[in-house]
RNA sequence: GCCCGGGUGGUGGAAUAGGUAGACACGCAGGACUUAAAAUCCUGUGGGCAGUAAUGUCCGUGCGGGUUCAAUUCCCGCCCCGGGUACCA
């Protein structure tokens, strides 16, 4: 009987179908298994060869665990919010809600079509009111919630409410967008507005502004990859960068746990470090240098009185070398032993929350102050029970004398005090640092971060990005048009532009800072080569040891010389380095130049190398208070609005003070509204303004219409919709529950089906989806809504399938094509032919002649009577005529066929073309196989004995199978099934023993054809539930080999012997061999290496 | 530039705790069955040289070195291809 997949596959779908044969429940008694694939977006196009692989692999392994005794949780569903079905939309009309439906339904019927063992009962669209629900759900608890660092964990926006009205700002350690300092009493007498924009500052869901693309001819936000050449893409219109108030998630609050996880999933090396690359964790060293004395706040005239030289002094050397050498061991004393009350103190001014900067045990004059802010010029002298002695308070009063003559204020305060009410001990300080500056403003100085501390004496000059708020600070008079010029010429290029230009391009601010350590002035640049979104957005340069800021030095090299006074702005501070050589950014060596004697600071770095030097400097700047030693991520926060019409809507309002409130979680979903057109309007707002229901109505809880806007009890709803991540970010979840009305996924479910322990998909997700879904999961951890950490315990990313493409060679000017071996005898134009006119590189004249008008005349130079075609490998697209729809081969083959080829093709994370050619050898085998049960027409399975021969084929297929499926090496699963086959066929294997169990180990791969012989073997049920056979070494056990005998690592002959002998018997026996006396030519052998059971050689 | 991954017949690919390179397929060539085609089956198939032949022999896993009885596999230095990322201080 022949093997009719046509009819085998269509009834057993139906059957699968009918029976609900993958439809999986909640089984405490059973291990679980979760496998998950990348849900497809539903495009117009359908699902090409390619689509599937995952798919395929996917299902392969989830009916092996099934079969291994695994309750699987096998889910399917669609990403079907989304820009192409706008984009048609727009084009045409068309409602994306009936196209998007539309295309679902047409995956599914392709999908359906390739025998997968999904529950397609569990069943999710991210369109979905339903399932759109969760995410505005979500979104709305983001919202509400804020991270502490303390606790590591996101925590409701109440609580953060509760601290400020405690002690306002001071002491907290929780992610936010700027550091904020303000007291209690500041909080209580901030207006409900103001209360509001500062919590956006915490909210883990705020608006931000954010630098974006901005393209006012198309009235939208473009993505940098819609901008060329700072125009858009679509219609060449000029973009420019332009802030925007936008959604935005605060993922960098995760940065650090985001790393961290990294390290308990299975996920690959390169996977992995794409992610960690992303993150972007490095330690280095914030350091704040002074803006000079005519700018900032003065430093003083202690220097002078003390008789130490103005230039060349830190602004924070208030005290002279006489006194500085006589007290600074007791400071330092004192700062390693502080009581209990200065400890609480200096936790809190230190977390800089007031907006200032304090030393403590500092010294000034002959003094040692307990802290100082320098700018505010401010002494806190915290009072222990010494004080109160006489000789003491004497003591006192003429210190506090001498500081007030040199413009300190100082504030004392009692250890009770502190330890009593810290809040009234910080509002008094705040009350004083409040107390506006007789002269100048500002914070006086500029934070920058590095990486390299090591290299601070080579600091020469500064640099700031254009977009810092330290430029409006730094910029004198003088250099104002300057400045505004080139931050307009900043604005109109695009961040795109500015990396891949190598132009170097700055403006000099007019301003300087003095060196940390050596006082010496560093010209303040702008410059376009510095981002405002990493690090503090300044720069020290150091170009000796940096290849950007030499380029910078290099190109302004005439002026900063004349800033620094003649000096070479290029230090080299470490041995062997050289400018001239290419990689002068060196992270080895040994430090050298440290500043000589008659610098002030005590740092000298000569000798060591860049790691200790890295350390000692960071240990410096921590014990001088220069700076702090900090952690920086590069992972930014996600923006999270789009000027859309096909997404999720934000379940937000803007109140009557024009801030956004959540929506009651009572109220969700919240519907997208219909609108007349899907595009943003002329004036540049999102589609949604032109919907006319899409106001709240905060009182009777409902949307109402647009015109009905009050702002008094109707208010109008936000208008942006969300980004595709978004849907995605948690739909693993919702697989486990996917009917739950009350919750994302119940307690109950969660901690069966937990995560997800085989995840299948592309690598595009990488930076994207992977890290959103991570975060999305971390944040619902907190929350106590999921027990797993991580949402995707082992992720597999398959290859791509590429395309390969068939030509024909046309003969210049005329309509004759000559075939491939031919076409160099002529002169020719390649053109791309349909592959599925094509079989084995032959071209069917015929199907091509018929193929467009212009071919119908078509004139062949063949060769062997055949027209031959070119081939190529690149992208599986339709304007390379390349595209093979899985649908024309189900039904050429069958889908068993095709997924069986589909592994057979190569490594399941390997990209490789698909070639429809050599889809009939895995046919073929899959005829094989059906024959092995059929005598003519007759199913003619025997109940006879196995013999030891079949016995030893179907075990070794067993182990083999076992192991290749669980290391995901399908391919040569396939060759194995192949191997057996053949071996089978040529014994004439007819036996249920061998070819029952053997169905069981094929049905992963092919289910249809083993469903019909199972059933035909007679048993009920579906194969599905089977159980995998178990594997017996007894079964494989060899009792000879056939050795490769090689002489001097030649292989020469082979020899046949007993497993278990002794290797002196086989040394023996080789030797003693007549075909050995060939090769020793008379000679003895030097040395003989017998590995049992794996080679011999002999060395002559 | 930096970080991953990879280079094996005409093609897709096997084989690495170092141990018979090219499994399994495709394609190709020849043959069987057939009026013919399809289907099926059999044989050969990395390259060179010698031989009528069986066979023998040398060369072969991107290139050049090294370690070893033995290297596709380990080490050093290059070249090329694919992917990610990019003024991240």
């Amino acid at each position: 009987m022949d093997y009719n997949f046509a009819e085998i596959e269509k009834k057993w779908q139906a059957w699968w179908a009918e029976n609900q044969t993958f439809r999986v429940q909640v089984a405490p008694d059973k291990p679980k298994f979760y496998v998950l694939d990348m849900f497809p977006y539903p495009s117009g196009a359908g699902l090409h060869v390619g689509h599937p692989l995952g798919y395929i692999a996917s299902d392969i392994y989830s009916r092996f665990r099934r079969l291994r005794g695994f309750n699987v949780l096998h889910p399917m569903g669609y990403d079907a919010y989304g820009l192409p079905a706008e984009q048609y939309a727009i084009q045409t009309g068309q409602h994306p809600e009936v196209t998007t439906a539309a295309n679902i339904q047409r995956y599914r019927q392709q999908l359906d079509k390739l025998g997968f063992s999904f529950d397609w009962s569990r069943e999710v669209k991210t369109c979905d009111p339903a399932y759109y629900k969760w995410t505005q759900w979500v979104f709305i608890r983001l919202f509400n919630s804020f991270y502490s660092y303390e606790k590591n964990k996101a925590l409701p926006i109440a609580e953060l409410v509760q601290a400020f009205e405690a002690s306002g700002a001071a002491g907290l350690h929780v992610a936010c967008g700027k550091e904020l300092s303000f007291s209690a009493a500041d909080w209580h007498a901030m207006s409900e507005k103001e209360k509001q924009e500062t919590l956006m500052n915490y909210r883990l869901a705020y608006l931000g502004d954010t630098m974006v693309n901005w393209c006012a001819a198309l009235g939208t936000v473009l993505a940098n990859d819609e901008v060329v050449n700072g125009v858009s893409l679509r219609g060449g219109y000029p973009v420019e960068q332009k802030v925007m108030r936008q959604w935005c998630l605060r993922v960098s609050a995760y940065a650090e746990r985001l790393l961290n996880g990294l390290d308990d999933i299975d996920w690959t090396v390169s996977l992995k470090e794409t992610q960690r690359n992303w993150i972007g964790r490095s330690e280095g060293a914030e350091i704040h240098l002074p803006l000079t004395p005519s700018k900032g706040g003065g430093t003083g005239t202690l220097q002078k009185e003390t008789g130490v030289p103005r230039k060349g002094v830190p602004h924070y050397h208030t005290t002279g070398k006489l006194y500085w050498n006589s007290n600074i061991d007791n400071a330092r004393a004192m700062r390693k032993s502080p009581t209990q009350a200065e400890n609480i103190l200096w936790e809190m001014l230190r977390a800089k929350n007031m907006g200032y900067r304090f030393r403590r045990q500092h010294l000034i004059g002959n003094f040692i102050a307990d802290f100082v802010c320098l700018e505010k010029k401010l002494v806190i002298e915290v009072d222990g029970g010494h004080h109160k002695a006489a000789g003491q308070k004497e003591y006192d009063e003429q210190r506090t004398c001498f500081l007030n003559e040199h413009d300190f204020y100082v504030l004392r305060v009692t250890n009770e005090e502190v330890l009593a009410d810290t809040a009234a001990v910080l509002q008094k300080i705040t009350r004083r640092l409040n107390v506006p500056p007789s002269s100048g403003g500002g914070r006086g100085e500029v934070v920058v971060f590095t990486t390299r501390p090591d290299t601070i004496f080579g600091v020469t000059f500064m640099v700031l990005a254009p977009e810092s708020d330290y430029v409006p600070e730094v910029v004198t008079p003088r250099q104002q048009q300057a400045v505004n010029d080139y931050l307009a010429s900043a604005k109109r290029r695009t961040e795109r532009e500015r990396m891949s230009g190598h132009k170097v391009t700055g403006v000099f601010s007019g301003s300087y800072a003095l060196h940390p350590l050596t006082g010496e002035p560093l010209p303040v640049w702008i410059s376009d080569y510095v981002l405002a979104g990493y690090g503090t957005g300044a720069i020290m340069a150091v170009p000796a040891h940096d290849s950007r800021d030499y380029a910078f030095a290099k190109q302004f090299g005439k002026e900063l010389r004349a800033q620094l006074g003649g000096k070479d702005p290029v230090v080299p501070l470490i041995e062997g380095c050289d400018v001239s050589m290419e990689s002068f950014d060196a992270k080895e060596g040994k430090m050298i130049n440290s500043p000589q004697a008659g610098c002030p600071c005590r740092l000298t770095l000569n000798g060591l190398d860049v790691q200790e030097a890295i350390a000692k400097t960071k240990e410096y700047i921590e014990e001088y208070d220069l700076g702090r030693i900090r952690v920086n991520y590069r992972l930014r926060d996600a923006i999270f609005s789009r000027q859309r019409y096909w997404g999720e809507p934000f379940p937000v309002y803007y109140d009557a003070c024009g801030m956004p409130q959540a929506l009651p979680e009572e109220a969700l979903p919240l519907e997208l509204p219909e609108v007349d057109k899907f595009l943003p309007t002329g004036t540049g707002e999102p589609p949604l303004s032109r919907a006319a229901h899409w106001a709240w109505d905060s009182v009777r809880k409902k949307v109402v219409a647009t015109a009905d806007i009050d702002n008094k009890t109707v208010f109008a709803l936000e208008r942006n919709t969300m980004p595709g991540f978004a849907g995605s970010s948690a739909y693993y979840l919702r697989y486990m529950d996917p009917h739950n009305e009350e919750a994302l996924v119940s307690r109950e479910n969660n901690e069966y089906w937990r995560n997800v322990d085989l995840y299948i998909g592309g690598t595009e997700h990488a930076t994207g989806h992977l890290i959103y879904s991570r975060f999305w999961n971390k944040f619902l951890f907190d929350l106590g809504v999921v027990c797993e950490s991580e949402p995707f315990k082992k992720l597999i990313n398959q290859g791509m399938i590429q395309g390969r493409s068939n030509f024909v060679y046309r003969i210049q000017n005329t309509n004759t094509f000559v075939s491939l071996n031919l076409k160099d005898r002529y002169d020719v134009t390649p053109l791309h032919v349909d592959v599925n006119m094509v079989s084995n590189d032959v071209l069917d004249v015929d199907k091509f002649r018929a193929w467009r008008p212009e071919f119908a005349g078509a004139e062949f130079i063949l060769e062997d009577g055949k027209y031959l075609c070119g081939w190529a490998v690149e992208k599986m697209s339709k304007s390379m005529y390349n595209v093979v729809n899985p649908d024309d081969i189900v039904e050429k083959y069958g889908a068993d066929t095709l997924r069986m080829y589909e592994m057979f093709l190569g490594p399941l994370e390997q990209s490789k073309p698909w070639d429809t050619n050599g889809i009939d050898g895995v046919h073929r085998f899959l005829k094989k196989y059906w024959r092995l049960f059929f005598e003519g027409d007759a199913f003619a399975v025997s109940d006879e004995p196995a013999g030891t021969q079949e016995l030893k084929i179907l075990h070794r297929l067993i182990k083999k199978i076992q192991v290749d499926v669980e290391n995901f090496s399908f391919n040569t699963s396939v060759s194995a099934f192949m191997i057996g086959v053949n071996e089978l066929a040529e014994l004439k294997c007819r036996k249920r023993a061998i070819l029952q169990p053997l169905t069981v180990l094929l049905s992963p791969f092919a289910p249809h054809i083993c469903e019909e012989l199972w059933s035909l073997l007679g048993r009920s049920g579906s194969i599905a539930d089977a159980a995998f056979p178990e594997y017996e070494e007894k079964y494989m056990v060899e009792n000879s080999f056939e050795y490769p005998v090689s002489f001097n690592g030649k292989l020469r002959f082979k020899k046949t012997l007993p497993l278990g002998i002794p290797a002196r018997e086989i040394e023996a026996a080789v030797l003693n061999d007549e075909q050995s006396a060939k090769y020793m030519e008379g000679k003895t052998p030097k040395k003989v290496i017998v590995v049992e059971g794996k080679i011999v050689n002999v060395v002559v």
